[in-house]
DNA sequence: TATACACTATACCGTTCTGTATACTTTATT
DNA sequence: AATAAAGTATACAGAACGGTATAGTGTATA
């Protein structure tokens, strides 16, 4: 990928969760990442296009951060998923951690057809399927359900995070967390 | 109050959700409404103005509602916290919800130092304190502990419905908070 | 009948928005 | 030395934005 390519992805990525999706025009986007539109444009052919990749390339970095750290501090498959959310908080109140892209984007592009309504709507169901098959794994009967119990407090979490800075609502998040795995593993 | 000034406001409640806020233009609300611009601005001064009235008042409603069948539906204040979310239920799988006005206006608004931000920030912080007088009555120990993890469930479940209707999430996010009240009751 | 008031109609201002057209510069490759 | 590619600089089109100015209409009250 190009140098540039990647900065005005980045730049794009800060911009838009620190101001908003609407409220950042392509102008300054280019201000800041150094560069002209029109050299935006020739990678990026309109800003629709722009933001989805900036979606998925924040999603795919998460996913990455995430799986990466399961797969090296974890062995046994029941101790991944008791581990996922002291590895959400470690994210969470990461001070590089601005917020997730998809809960964002789907707040500011609420009709479901919107193509970044869609994929917003598509990664938050992923990650769900992540959870589920961490859940499966580690040989949970309602595995699904668990997941989207797990996933509910995740979103929630993030979205108190991302009303107010260090609002400590993920340690709780956690022992509500815990509370659910024992009581599925226990099923 | 007046009757245009209140179909403004209704008009731009549903506008602000179906559409996004910051892609609803004044223009595009007096028309709907069926009024002019000259009304609009002498009711409301400015967007930020109408657009706060708009958050407080849906704010309001949902309060008022739920006040109103917690109070006419629970006799024991034990009864009131395990019934909630039956009742959130209820607003969330009603045909005319939206989405939460507040959870849309911060991601909108994602700056701390924005009055939207701000009124969002404080009416998710008042609706937890609101939890927590409830689980309070019904004697349990950790009540702002219990009360912010039902509404993390409880924003979980608005987001994870305003991605996809009928998602179902709320069903799950029940049988969550049934199994944390039960273990906060418990201790 | 005169006054006040709520509201409409419409044109406009200055700014910002996405996206494009044109011309120029730099650098690497052949 | 010639060519191609990448990027810059800048101006502009066309639309939408928030907000205002001005003139006129309809209605109720004194």
């Amino acid at each position: 990928m190009s140098v540039l390519k990647d900065k005005i992805l980045v730049t794009a990525t800060d911009l838009f969760q620190t101001r908003g999706i609407n409220s950042t025009g392509v102008d300054t986007i280019v201000a800041v990442a150094g560069t002209t539109k029109m050299t935006l444009y020739k990678y990026f052919h309109t800003k629709e296009g722009l933001i989805l990749e900036v979606l998925n390339k924040s999603q795919q970095d998460f996913q990455n951060w995430l799986d990466e750290k399961l797969s090296s501090n974890s062995k046994a498959p029941a101790d991944k998923i008791k581990q996922l959310f002291d590895f959400i908080e470690e994210w969470i109140t990461s001070p590089s951690f601005l917020g997730m892209g998809f809960i964002k984007a789907s707040a500011e592009f609420p009709n479901e057809e919107n193509p970044i309504h869609q994929l917003s709507s598509k990664q938050s169901r992923e990650f769900r399927q992540y959870i589920s098959k961490l859940a499966t794994e580690a040989q949970i009967k309602d595995a699904d359900g668990l997941a989207l119990q797990l996933s509910l407090l995740f979103e929630g979490a993030v979205q108190a995070e991302q009303m107010k800075r260090g609002s400590g609502a993920i340690k709780y998040a956690k022992k509500a967390a815990k509370l659910l795995i024992d009581g599925a593993i226990n099923n």
